[in-house]
DNA sequence: AGTTTGACTTACCAATCGGTAAGTGTCAAT
DNA sequence: ATTGACACTTACCGATTGGTAAGTCAAACT
């Protein structure tokens, strides 16, 4: 199937917007990528705040896919979290326009009108939040524990995803390509070190 | 001391490119915030670009000075890491600043000409690069597999600062700032954790 | 044959952008 | 008393922004 111009508008904005931010790329820049006019955008999108609405859901519906494929899966807990947060670390470069798109929303969601940002995290946190507690090393976390170490991992994984345009400008592209292998099998440790490790429970007498 | 215009400019400029991004904001915004016109700050930086260069060599010169005060404390390597690390989650909210705006850095260095972003990172994550070889249980691994550990743990403290804006809008203020306790101390777990425990040299065979 | 629909375009708009030029007023030094 | 630096302001500029209005033109439907 070709795509249609909506849905190849669709897919340049949203590597504009992951590259340039929201405010940085224009409508009329995202229409000149097909030889268009900006009308011809405004065509399928009435504004620019609703074709980025419509990234957003995308993005989110994308995520909501990948929490319901690795918590199917029929694994035991442990693993099904390494699943979905090894999900997120990019097999290739251009996987990392959800997390740069994410990571931006995660800065901007207090003043832009969109609280898309805050609406898919939340349940999206606290479906992992409910995973994590059933890994036995730790039950004896609490739930705000629970969720901090969660967010350490999220925060490992995101933060090298968000990294690539620079991590590429500094190492180059053979370096960075040989970085992303050696850190996909160093996050599967981690995850394995904290899964099955007692240290994170040594806090639980202070936050009970 | 009372500061100068010039020093407040730059402070609510950092404030506000920290909130809404380099193009989220104008000079026109910044001067307003202080009852002056735009032309009062094109007066004290000849240029945007200018203005914002100051704040990121002000930050790049921050984040130096926190490596060294680490670094010259004479601990074990280890705790050296640990404080590093650990000074940069949050103790108090307006501490996110810098690290919303190294984050957006991150995400755009590609493009804009300040490529600060980058000349800053690299040193740093060489230094600290070194300094994590020195921890004995990690004295097996390669200088890649260090990086991958150390960035795993920069993203860790990292993401969390960038989620203020968000977090706080999830969970409330009272909330936020629970969590920003328990974080910073099951952040110290993991630092031990990583530091200390085997899980991360396993793969040291495949990765010589 | 006539009408409608979808996919656009040209023309235009007020608002805002970063920046230049040329002042104005105050205060200190000469 | 004059000069000159400093801290600004008003006036203006061309370019770009998101968006409106009103077409044009080919294909599909009745």
């Amino acid at each position: 199937m070709t795509p249609t111009t909506r849905q190849q508008l669709l897919a340049t904005a949203r590597t504009l917007f992951a590259d340039r931010g929201f405010y940085g790329v224009s409508i009329a820049n995202i229409a000149d990528e097909h030889g268009l006019s900006k009308q011809a955008l405004l065509h399928y999108f009435p504004t620019k705040e609703k074709l980025y609405g419509e990234i957003l859901k995308e993005i989110a519906s994308e995520l909501e896919q990948m929490k319901s494929d690795a918590m199917s899966s029929g694994a035991d807990p442990a693993e099904q979290l390494k699943r979905l947060l090894s999900g997120m670390i990019p097999a290739h470069p251009a996987d990392t326009e959800r997390a740069r798109i994410l990571m931006r929303e995660l800065l901007d969601n207090k003043h832009r009108a969109e609280t898309v940002g805050a609406w898919y995290l939340k349940p999206f946190l606290e479906d992992i939040t409910n995973l994590a507690k059933t890994i036995p090393a730790w039950s004896n976390l609490s739930d705000t524990q629970t969720l901090a170490v969660i967010y350490q991992l999220l925060g490992a994984a995101n933060y090298f995803s968000v990294s690539e345009p620079t991590l590429r400008g500094i190492f180059g592209k053979r370096n960075y390509v040989a970085l992303t292998r050696v850190f996909a099998t160093q996050f599967d440790a981690l995850i394995d070190a904290v899964t099955s490790g007692s240290p994170l429970q040594k806090e639980k007498t202070i936050y009970p």
